[in-house]
RNA sequence: GCCGCUGUAGCUCAGUGGUAGAGCGCACCCUUGGUAAGGGUGAGGCCGAGAGUUCAAUUCUCUCCAGCGGCACCA
């Protein structure tokens, strides 16, 4: 006699075993209707399965998370049917729920191209209408890997063979199809309905290892209902608005070519948002008790070799030989041997931390010295693989906001605490308020005793708590040498992007021999504590164009105001006005150009002008300006004075502003 | 690096086995117009690079390069 208790706290009881399709028309008609699965005990269930025991349980519906997610999953299984029906020499391997869809990967000899999406949709959209009922089989598992593997299926049979050996095997059936599954499912294809749609192509590797053969991936889409469908189809023609490369372009910030590859080319507008942002992080760490420093670009491989990172991270350098190259006699460009043993080897930076350790190594450090905060906008270089470079975000020349805490022991929980308010206090004037932080923690690969892991780990959690930060621990996820923890900022959009990274280091200050003399008079190992705030400039600003759609914060807006004129007559007074505005601090262009307002107004309104200041002759007959705001399609007159103060005042880096 | 797609004017994109087109932008002229496109004229292209097939290749094939989307990577 199961007695099942409903969400609402209401309990029923039943005579024998019940199935969820049971309890939903037990409640009503229109639920029974909507029914996809039951949750019970908190696990998703087949609608149709029994439920033996009592239970807290829910019907879930399409208008639920759990329901949602078995559309997308029941649309990877009907994509993988369609396939196999029109493509019946395709192998099927795996079809998981990701974020707003899902996608399967396939086997197969010759790749689906785009053009395949259109019969594969039909079929797909076919087998919904066709209503195939789901049935669900537990099968034994060395029959069914057989099974599979007389159809051909071999990686159906190898998932099969590596499944948990307790675990019951499961096979769905929708029509004459079936396929290897934990479920649950929806009852029949009919209720994944028609609001899905296929969306890309890709490859991928078997089990995610490169070494492995290469699958066709397919990306799909699934929602509860077409309107879904639509606002998710729209949210991604808005993304792709923000795109950083696309507004780079329109509002001439930057440039990538092919000469430079995955190096930025600033233009002015560009970096006048970047020495905007640079200054004011310069300030913070200065008022922080940071000292800036520079460091050569190009090192000694000796040097790498001593710090660890020519072992570990060689292939993702750049290296140059020091040798004259010989562009004359058509031969070899190095002599023979330039990159040998012997030869001297010099490498691009691809890190700031062996040049900082040096820095420390200078003179006879005291205990008085700790902590020592060396900061840098260092540029650094590193090989990326062609495949991951991306715009601005993922390039081969960056500048980190790079710094290194050389600190005692017994400093870390403090130097972490000051940190972290450093990093919120930050990441709030930039405009980003949902921050998570994630301490991860050893790894299985790792050097030194559980007892410093415990030490290093305790530290930093003992600082999190201490001021009183909330965060997420990421096992397994640390350096091989320490433990470290993650910014990870939220955008406009819902993406998640890690920028903030603090992380211990006991180990290179023992590799470059950086010590200092401790009140005892003994020589002591420093512990380092790399650390980055914005994390890359050039990843950071693209992470803020896509942020704001390019409508920038004023003061890091590369124009601020442009004034327009009516008519040339005005162009003197329109140069007045940009002279004394330019004097109150803004940066101001004029657009003297013979168009017409309106014209004029919605060109620098696509190039994201937060403010456009028109005047004609009425303007300059009373010395007034009109202010239109990016936006806004009000305009407000103002002396030219007030003008210049309010915005200037507006203007003023969040950190210099008295309020 | 791997898989797929793409590469035509500054930008967005049509197009063709017989060496090219639009819109926007740009230049010049007319227009002096009050808040998201006034009109006219004109310049601008080794159709990503190399090889092959062909009487003929921007178009078909191959190789390379780059971009895009994933995968793998991200000290």
């Amino acid at each position: 006699m199961p007695v099942l208790t409903l969400p609402d706290g209401a309990k029923r009881e039943f005579e024998g075993p019940v199935t969820g399709a049971d309890l939903a028309s037990d409640i009503s008609k229109s639920l029974a209707k909507r029914a996809l699965a039951v949750k019970v005990d908190g696990h998703v269930r087949d609608l149709h399965r029994e439920i033996e025991k009592d239970a807290a349980v829910a019907v879930v519906t399409a208008q639920d998370e759990d329901g949602l997610e078995l559309i997308r999953h029941d649309a990877a299984h009907l994509l993988a049917q369609a396939v196999k029906k029109l493509y019946p020499e395709t192998q099927v391997t795996i079809g998981p729920v990701i974020e707003d869809g899902f996608y399967y990967d396939f086997f197969r000899e010759t790749p689906f191209t785009p053009s395949d999406f259109e019969r594969i949709e039909e079929e797909m959209h076919r087998l919904v209408d066709a209503d195939l009922k789901t049935r669900r089989e537990v099968v034994d598992r060395d029959e069914v890997a057989k099974r599979f593997e007389a159809q051909g299926e071999h990686y159906k049979a190898e998932i099969i063979r590596d499944l948990p050996k307790d675990e019951d095997v499961t096979v769905y059936h929708h029509g004459e199809w079936y396929d290897l599954c934990r479920g649950p499912h929806l009852p029949s294809t009919k209720d994944i309905g028609h609001a899905f749609k296929l969306m890309k192509l890709a490859g991928s590797y078997w089990r995610g290892d490169h070494r492995n053969a290469v699958l066709q991936r397919v990306y799909g889409t699934a929602w509860a209902s077409e309107k879904d469908l639509k606002g998710y189809l729209h949210r991604l023609e808005e993304a792709e608005k923000r795109d950083h490369r696309k507004l780079g372009r329109e509002m001439d910030l930057f440039h990538l070519q092919e000469e430079a590859q995955g190096s930025v080319f600033w233009h002015p507008k560009g970096y006048e948002m970047w020495l905007s942002l640079e200054a004011y992080v310069r300030r913070r760490l200065g008022e922080d008790g940071y000292r800036e420093v520079k460091t050569p670009q190009l090192l000694d491989q000796k040097l790498w070799q001593a710090s660890g990172h020519w072992g570990k991270y060689a292939q993702n350098m750049f290296v140059v030989p020091d040798a004259v190259p010989d562009t004359e006699s058509g031969g070899p460009l190095f002599p023979e041997g330039a990159f040998g043993e012997d030869a001297k080897l010099l490498a691009i930076k691809p890190m700031n931390c062996p040049a900082h350790v040096q820095i420390f190594r200078q003179g006879t450090k005291s205990y008085r010295d700790l902590p020592l905060r060396l900061a840098e906008f260092g540029c650094c270089h590193r090989n990326e693989p062609t495949g991951a470079l991306h715009g601005i975000m993922r390039v081969r020349q960056f500048t980190q906001d790079d710094a290194h805490i050389f600190c005692r022991w017994d400093q870390i929980e403090a130097e972490t605490i000051r940190f972290c308010a450093l990093a919120s206090s930050v990441y709030k004037d930039l405009g980003f308020e949902d921050v998570r932080i994630a301490l991860a923690t050893r790894p299985e690969q790792r050097i030194g005793t559980d007892e410093e892991w415990d030490r290093m780990e305790a530290a930093l959690a003992r600082a999190l708590d201490a001021a009183g930060l909330d965060y997420d621990e990421l096992p397994g996820e640390g350096a091989f040498y320490a433990p470290k923890l993650e910014y990870h900022l939220r955008d406009a959009i819902g993406r998640s992007w890690q920028c903030g990274t603090l992380q211990l280091d006991p180990l290179l200050p023992e590799r470059l021999d950086a010590a200092y003399v401790d009140e005892d008079g003994a020589r002591k190992r420093p512990v380092m504590l790399h650390r980055a705030i914005l994390g890359s400039m050039e990843r950071f600003l693209g992470i803020l164009i896509e942020d704001s759609a390019g409508r920038l914060p004023l003061w890091l807006s590369p124009v601020q105001v442009v004034v327009a004129t009516i008519t040339t007559d005005a162009n003197p007074y329109a140069e007045k006005v940009a002279a004394e505005l330019r004097a109150a601090g803004l940066r101001v262009e004029t657009d003297l150009r013979n168009e017409k307002v309106g014209y004029k107004v919605r060109e620098h309104s696509a190039a994201k002008v937060p403010v456009i200041a028109v005047v004609g002759g009425r303007e300059a007959e009373e010395g007034t300006l009109a202010l239109r705001r990016l936006g806004s399609k009000e305009s407000e007159t103002l002396s030219i004075e007030d003008a210049g103060k309010r915005l200037s005042g507006e203007a003023t880096p969040p950190d210099l502003r008295g309020d």
